[in-house]
DNA sequence: ACAATATATGAGCTATCGTTTAGCTTTAAT
DNA sequence: ATTAAAGCTAAACGATAGCTCATATATTGT
């Protein structure tokens, strides 16, 4: 009499299979965005998504459990996208390089969809998108993870390596999100890149 | 016939004058307090809310128009208390003693009642706090101020100084916000307080 | 051709939301 | 003592939320 495991309010309920179905995910997802951007998380509720959307609430809870789903998948596929950007250029060779890619990738990962990422960042709870690593994530962090095994020996801080990683992703990921929601302007003037670049070199290297 | 202005979602549509008043805007704040800890912002309605504070709904709403506005007060005096803590301890007297007190401070604002603030810097908008602005605030401000620009020669990075100031705020602000919600056991941890001190410091000063 | 499976529909259920209102009680000022 | 202002109550409104289900159609493999 046991019920199926309880789903994760995350995650799909069902992937689609056919054309048709994986077409109504796609529009779904599609008219989520637009309404994320045009009224808010909030007021987007699942009967608004399915009409922009052109599907019937039936087929929109066939696939997500519910409306965080729904977000949680445009968070994913923009997750995705900003690892295919840090793959994209030429792999870094000294720590300084790996400093500014990340922090330029991020810049312009968020740039390029500023509403998007805000919405995102506020609403969006980042757990949301845990569990199933894609495989360009686990390449990337394999790569990542090599290189910075290479660098140890170049980074100035004392304390154990892996506070200083965090410490950095943190930092990093932290302003920029702060600076989108708040003063989204500053983006656009590369000086902010620029000195917050020279702090976390400062901080990291001898 | 023109209606009363349109008042703001995030203040109190009228101050309570007397006793019993006053204690029904307490225990409305109090019970919004609870329930944002125990359910969460999204589930925490005026009703509940009502309810849980021994009040009826029509009385919150004589106070409060709407259920952002009780939150927003919650954070304005989380907010005040901050300043007061900012204002407790012995003046700093230079940009490292400055920099130490600021983070520091934080810190402990935020780890005397983690979940609290926690829940706020998710769910709260901090525009929503904006405006007027407390007699507390505004002394700690001006006396800030003043600081530094008689810190202003001692200070290394070229560009202009409220772009660096910025920065260093938002940082600041921004990466413990992150450990609150994400990684809130480091928190306790004073190696990350350091670093981060560190880190700021460094890029500072010369 | 024929099942079996996958997909789509949308009316309609229950619950709860935010909010208003009419009437009642308490307090303060004269 | 009277009265105006301040405060309080709780029922009830319409709107909308999330979600299900009975039914129907499309696709697939054999």
């Amino acid at each position: 009499m046991m019920q199926g495991q309880t789903r994760s309010l995350y995650s799909l309920r069902k992937i689609p299979v056919q054309g048709r179905s994986k077409a109504t995910v796609e529009a779904v997802l599609e008219a989520g965005t637009r309404l994320l951007l045009s009224i808010g998380y909030d007021k987007a509720s699942t009967n608004k998504i399915a009409k922009l959307a052109g599907v019937s609430v039936g087929s929109l809870y066939e696939y997500f459990p519910g409306k965080e789903a729904i977000f949680a998948e445009v968070r994913r596929r923009e997750d995705e996208r900003h690892y295919r950007l840090l793959m994209a250029g030429p792999v870094p060779t000294t720590m300084s390089e790996m400093l500014r890619l990340q922090v330029s990738t991020y810049m312009e990962l968020i740039r390029t969809n500023l509403d998007l990422h805000a919405a995102l960042i506020r609403e969006v709870p980042d757990f949301a998108t845990l569990g199933a690593e894609s495989k360009t994530v686990s390449e990337y962090n394999s790569r990542s993870n090599t290189f910075m095994s290479l660098q140890s020996s170049n980074i100035r801080p004392q304390c154990e390596t892996h506070i200083v990683t965090e410490l950095l992703t943190r930092v990093l990921r932290a302003t920029i999100n702060d600076y989108a929601l708040h003063a989204p302007e500053r983006l656009e003037d590369s000086i902010v890149t620029d000195e917050l670049l020279d702090m976390l070199e400062r901080y990291l290297l001898r």
